[in-house]
DNA sequence: CTATTTACCTACTGTGTCAATAGGTTTTTT
DNA sequence: AAAAAACCTATTGACACAGTAGGTAAATAG
């Protein structure tokens, strides 16, 4: 299940994009045209800023802007980001996961491959193609 | 994420499958060999057999057996029932989920098409490709 | 008919995450 | 000095996850 918080954090991404030529973006204006709380927001925007894929500046006439082009953003790396992980099951996602059925288990390759198509696919996806 | 329950679900099935031709195998032999708490497995194997793919019987002699052949069972169908749904965003999941922006939404289509990607990747597997 | 083995059932619990909300402080521009 | 914006810390209610506890009912073996 991919939360709000990846969702959302790629909803911002997107608005920013298509108003790309207008300077900073003040979050009030994304939160309105989104139908989203802009407390919330508030949340995502700090870890986009965080993880520079955006900057924002304060003041009036401030607001936020993306970083780079929309073509240069990676999909996956921007819901990997937010969710923590994009890996689907724990055995795969958690590093620290110690399992001793490593070898035996018959699910765990089914698992492997959902993993890397899930991956491909959020991986192969660049902002500029949801434009 | 796919969660225990759906994961122990299908490595219960697994190992039915496994002993297809030894009658009844009581749970307790599964939890040893999967190394899983019995007791969880209880509340797993129970809604496996409230949904008609397995048969338990008790006394001596009992335990749980496959109601059809494993290439009759198909994964999806096992990983949809335990954990509710396959689909990974709420806006497609659940349809009750009212949104106001289906029409204007950007990344809805993205998430329709990995949603479709998921189910057909667990709908073309069947039990018996993982022995 | 009794002991054993097994499934089957209800309830509870600790931990954590999700999706926010509340109420402030700091920075920048006019 | 006022306004507008970002930035920050803390809190909350609801819910799901991953179990555990302690029992009852059914079937078989002796």
């Amino acid at each position: 299940m991919i939360s709000t918080r990846g969702r959302y954090a790629l909803r911002v991404m997107l608005d920013l994009a298509e108003h790309q030529d207008e300077g900073y973006i003040p979050l009030k204006d994304i939160a309105e045209r989104q139908e989203i709380s802009k407390k919330y927001l508030e949340i995502i925007v700090r870890d986009l800023v965080r993880n520079k894929l955006i900057t924002g500046t304060s003041g009036k006439g401030g607001g936020y802007q993306l970083n780079k082009k929309p073509e240069e953003y990676i999909i996956g790396e921007i819901i990997e980001m937010m969710e923590g992980t994009l890996s689907p099951v724990a055995c795969i996602a958690d590093p620290d996961y110690e399992c001793t059925r490593r070898g035996i288990c018959k699910t765990l390759p089914m698992w492997e491959d959902f993993d890397k198509m899930v991956h491909d696919f959020f991986y192969g996806k660049r902002l500029s193609d949801l434009l």
